[in-house]
DNA sequence: GATGAATGAGTATTCATTCAT
DNA sequence: GATGAATGAATACTCATTCAT
């Protein structure tokens, strides 16, 4: 039977290594680092992890999982579809804004990371988001086949465009005309959008 | 005035250099092994170039530029415009297929290189097609504003569907009826690109 | 008194101590691969042996004593003297041979266990054989001085031709009659010898 | 074409590292100490070895070629065959007499290169010697067939009891009575042997 | 233009052992 | 008797870069 203590250390490890990871890119932080950071010895972090590569899977599953658990609550929430999809998408980094860390993904350093993470999200989103269109397609609100390649390549432009903040206004038009027209929506389903970046 | 003879020897090193960085990637190539392949000193190899980060920069600038030889020479092609984009689009990685690794880009190791390698394609890409695109609107054949944005979106999509090789064919359904309406084209004006790919 | 509970554990461990030294090498043997291998926790071990090298000792006591037990039960056994000689010595590496690993003592990660082994076997094996080779001296089938030391020489080439099985029939032609000779003993008597080795 | 200043550099280091090995033990010495010890830099090192492993075999190398060049001068001189015969011995060992560490290489740190070392002095001395004895057969000194075996399995017991030096008057006693049995030499001829060792 | 010897900071991983519970 | 979390010293090897010749 696995210890609760230990769990408990390789959690607060895992947060920690997150941190690192995010601050100074997967490849920059060397586990000496992480056990100073964290105040234990070398042997203890093996204990607790195989190698350093296992240990960026753990962070990446532990932040992917509980970004799919927020995602799937706004699901059932009783908003309009429009804005379920855009809820949905926006749950998978907000982590990353609280720790005005935004835009970090996106230096070389963690290219590594960031392309491992987007390609996790797509993998959790996809289908989630899946459902939601079709919920539209019933309302009529949207009016599509091929859903789920649809949400994919709408999902791929957001992470390209919207990750790296480097985005203008007519970035944001041509993305909400191209989202409702990829999902058969009137034109202005989806202009909220607008109003939510500012 | 640089030796030709140097020259010449750098633009061997360029593409030994290059090979390796594609078929092992770049991080797990070492200066040692281009030297070795090479059959030259390392003190030879420092007076061509600065650093290895200079040589991966170099590497990308030679393909991009021979790719964008090949893709400016398309644009003056008397061909109809929508063969135009996906001609230009298809003249960035030529290469690639031609040396049969296609896909190695995608290996994990090759995510950085890859990364930067798009974002080049991407600089170079974009004026090409806005323009190809424009001279379809004058022609009637696209009709939309924010050119510029809506060919960066097509262009993203792309790489990330198309490098990776496996899509299937409803994707491909869903990327040309995306182009069709994000450039506002009549519905069937992409759709040769079906026939182009088994 | 030592609970019975605990000392057939230990036996268990020394068994699969014994098993993994012999297939990986002590060396390439860690504590925690026998304790997965055993099922059992990492104090357990310890509650066990005081450290590792303990273990390799009572590992090879407990294979030695075995041997012993063995070679002596040879000796009161109604066999000419020649053939107890050979049956002692044989007696020493029977569990190699039943386990199907012989020749493994030989690989390098072995030497150092190999080598303790050997001296063990020595220590043991000479002063039985010494008397073996004095009846045979009374029943006038040998006829020499200095028995101990012989029957180490004799033993130390033993161990060192016929552990490895990389031996031919000429090696064994010469140790035969180094035997006989060293011994003081008939031409012939130890022939039989060759008989036994295939 | 390698210049000789850094073969220069290698065989100090080799040195250094020979004297290390035989003083501490292979496996004690750690490179780090062997740097320390030349007082070069980690990359100088790994520049001329390309590992700890190819040092030890390069030191035994360097050790087993100048012993073997001793052993041959041996031959052409014009003294009596059987003091040939010891003198070859002899000389596979003289270096670590000089440099006062004999019996070190019995400690059991040393085991594995002393192993090493004693498999590479039989096959160079195997073949010396044999010439040897050819030689004392067709002087009448000798008289034997299978004459490498034997001289192989007389360096095996010379190696396992002279090595350690915790040998006494018996053993080469009897040493000396197998090697003239062995040999098929007259008793006496070897017994000048006693004398060599007080 | 070219060489190759020298550098040294940087890094992940191993593993026997301890000890509070 | 048994557990398993914690320890921390030890270690081999990599590699981009420099520079005197």
């Amino acid at each position: 039977m696995k210890g609760e203590k230990g769990e408990r250390r390789k959690k607060e490890l895992l947060k920690i290594a997150y941190r690192m990871f995010i601050e100074k890119g997967y490849d920059n932080t060397s586990i000496d680092e992480i056990i100073t950071e964290a105040g234990i010895a070398k042997g203890t972090y093996y204990y607790h992890f195989p190698s350093k590569e296992a240990t960026l899977e753990a962070v990446i599953d532990m932040m992917i999982s509980e970004e799919a658990e927020r995602a799937k609550n706004v699901i059932s929430t009783p908003i309009p579809v429009p804005q379920k999809i855009v809820a949905v998408t926006m749950s998978m980094r907000p982590q990353l804004e609280e720790s005005g860390i935004a835009g970090t993904l996106e230096r070389s350093e963690n290219i590594v990371m960031h392309e491992k993470i987007n390609l996790r999200i797509l993998d959790v989103t996809v289908p989630i988001l899946t459902e939601v269109v079709k919920e539209g397609i019933s309302q009529g609100i949207f009016d599509c086949t091929n859903v789920e390649e649809r949400v994919k390549m709408i999902l791929i432009i957001c992470q390209r465009i919207f990750d790296s903040g480097s985005f203008n206004e007519r970035d944001v038009e041509v993305f909400i005309d191209m989202t409702e027209k990829t999902l058969g929506a009137k034109t202005g389903t989806m202009s909220f959008i607008k109003e939510l970046i500012h």
